[in-house]
RNA sequence: GCCCUUGUAGUUCAAUUGGAUAGAACUGAAGUUUCCUAAACUUCCAAUACAAGUUCAAUUCUUGUCAAGGGUACCA
């Protein structure tokens, strides 16, 4: 639609101005209704170039447009120069069929045959997983469902390290405890995990293999394989399943990490300096070297980390994702400088960055550690609040807000959070199809719409229509809470439309009519609350 | 110190990335059910941190001040 008024401006454009005039016509959704469907702000930017009265030339313009009245119904000239279009009813009417004859497909595009990587979550697993990663979580998985709606096959990935210090630590807290059960007296570092989980970790391996275990390395693999294991029911929980779990380990048993450092030093990226690898500032945006090998041998972070991209590369992803919390800010650019100066190209590695979550407890900020122990975990939030309330409310905000959780209220309040708005619109509308259906009426796709007049009934229809765009838009910009924002809208208006009309009636056609309108409507939230991984409940 | 995010109603967040009258939710005040789900609907109160600048137009861009979070490691 857009593109068909773009082409019919710029003909009308260049009849005034002239073949070789050109311009980039943008159209744009105005915030109000009064303003009409689509807008375009053309007249004032080439008023801008000739310095003319933008006025005038908008009424130049809408005076050379040839438009198909079917579509069409009027066009309006507004104060500083916009140009407003307002479509035919017959129009929504035709799109609202469209809706209907896709059904739980609408809004897909099924044309793209591409694929993608989404890497996300990717905590190490030294405990349990905290609320934090929660938002990481319920991101990476919707921004995965966005892409396959748009005809992506997808990769859900876990990138983990089960080699470095901190796991290390883990096995020896672990050691430390089972030792204490064992009624040794202990000093139990400040340093060291803290948590309870690590004691009933030290009490299985004490009920499995007796008192006398020496091996350090059964502490940490047990203790690697309990975790992890509760990662997985966590995530199980909130709908989210993996397809690869990358262990970091696999690069260097492969000579992935060597490749790369002979490569760094052929081409001059890296040099030696105090008995340690560093990866020059010339390659990175930086002003400071950054080492790539401590002078112990290990690498940094910074070295399997462009690995590891490095083969996500390899795969040919068309489409390669991070989802990251905002303490990785500085650190990735380093990671696709790296990669530049293997020759290999990053245009399609998208990096997507959320701020922290705050938590509020009481009133009082929680400063979570995993290492103290004084984390929320994900898993307690979801058995308190559910699974849809802690997906809807990661979602509902930006990634770049740093959002604040406040925990009493969540539990105390689950009742009144927006995600029931629309699951009980959605469960409304089941409803009235049950009830219509008691009756004896069945849905009708082949009913007359055009008795669908009032304008609760075309604002709705308008407001369905625009759920595709907003799903492509998506799969570029990532602004996954523009879905949550729409879908509130949708069943906000489906609630005013209910409240003014009453859909099964006497009056045979209407009634169809109107159920179609619910049918399309359930359609669009059953939809997008799939995509958020949210349920659609029947009933509530 | 330097760098990156972010400052919007009492509170938690939006605003099609430069558009027209800044939207919601919660809270507070007042209403709506003989009728398909009142977890709903309808009113009302209320905000762009502060100060300059750029232009037809600034919450959005630039500069400064103030405040919050993160980074600034031979930790991840």
């Amino acid at each position: 639609m857009a593109d068909y008024l773009k082409k019919i401006i710029l003909n009308s454009i260049q009849k005034i101005l002239g073949e070789t005039f050109s311009i980039e016509i943008k159209l744009e959704k105005p915030k109000i209704k009064e303003h009409g469907d689509l807008s375009t702000n053309v007249a004032l930017a080439i008023a801008k170039q000739l310095k003319k009265n933008p006025i005038s030339i908008a009424d130049q313009i809408v005076q050379k447009i040839e438009i198909e009245k079917s579509i069409i119904e009027k066009i309006e000239i507004e104060k500083p120069g916009f140009i407003n279009f307002f479509f035919s009813k017959n129009f929504y009417h035709n799109e609202l069929k469209n809706i209907l004859s896709h059904g739980n497909d609408y809004g897909k595009n099924k044309f793209q045959n591409k694929t993608a990587n989404v890497e996300f979550i990717s905590a190490n697993p030294t405990g349990p997983l905290t609320v934090g990663h929660g938002r990481n979580a319920v991101i990476g998985d919707t921004v995965a469902n966005i892409l396959e709606w748009n005809g992506y096959k997808v990769t859900r990935e876990y990138y983990f390290n089960d080699a470095g210090r901190q796991m290390k630590i883990l096995g020896e807290s672990v050691r430390l405890r089972y030792l204490q059960i064992g009624g040794e007296k202990i000093i139990f570092p400040d340093d060291y995990y803290q948590g309870n989980y690590i004691i009933e970790i030290a009490e299985k391996l004490k009920s499995e293999f007796g008192e006398n275990l020496k091996e350090e390395k059964i502490f940490k693999e047990k203790a690697e394989t309990e975790i992890f294991s509760d990662i997985k029911k966590t995530c199980e929980k909130l709908n989210i399943c993996f397809d690869i779990f990358f262990n970091e380990h696999k690069l260097y048993k492969e000579g992935k990490t060597d490749e790369i450092i002979n490569e760094f030093k052929k081409n001059g990226s890296a040099f030696e300096k105090d008995g340690a690898l560093w990866l020059s500032s010339n390659i990175l945006k930086s002003e400071k070297d950054k080492v790539i090998v401590k002078s112990s041998g290990e690498p940094t972070y910074r070295l399997p980390d462009i690995a590891y991209h490095r083969e996500k590369i390899r795969k040919n992803y068309d489409l390669i994702i991070d989802i990251l919390g905002s303490d990785h800010i500085a650190t990735y650019p380093d990671v696709l400088a790296g990669l530049c100066a293997l020759g290999e190209k990053t245009n399609h590695i998208k990096v997507l960055i959320h701020q922290f979550v705050t938590i509020l407890q009481n009133g009082e900020i929680v400063k979570m550690s995993t290492r103290k122990a004084n984390f929320v975990t994900l898993d307690e939030l979801i058995d308190e609040v559910g699974s849809d309330v802690v997906r809807y409310f990661f979602l509902m905000r930006s990634i770049g807000s740093h959002l604040n959780f406040d925990l009493t209220l969540a539990k105390t309040q689950s009742d009144e959070n927006p995600v029931y708005y629309l699951q009980y619109a959605h469960a409304r509308i089941a409803s009235i199809i049950r009830f219509a259906s008691e009756q004896g009426i069945s849905l009708n796709k082949d009913a007359d719409i055009s008795v669908l007049d009032s304008e609760s009934e075309i604002n709705l229809i308008k407001l369905l229509t625009q759920f595709p765009i907003l799903l492509q838009n998506i799969s570029i910009n990532f602004e996954i809470h523009l879905l949550c924002e729409y879908l509130h809208n949708v069943a906000g208006e489906f609630h005013k439309f209910y409240h003014e009309n009453r859909v099964v009636t006497e009056n045979e056609n209407l009634t169809s009519a109107r159920l179609l309108l619910c049918e399309a409507t359930k359609t669009v939230l059953g939809n997008g609350l799939k995509i958020l991984g949210i349920s659609t409940p029947e009933k509530m």
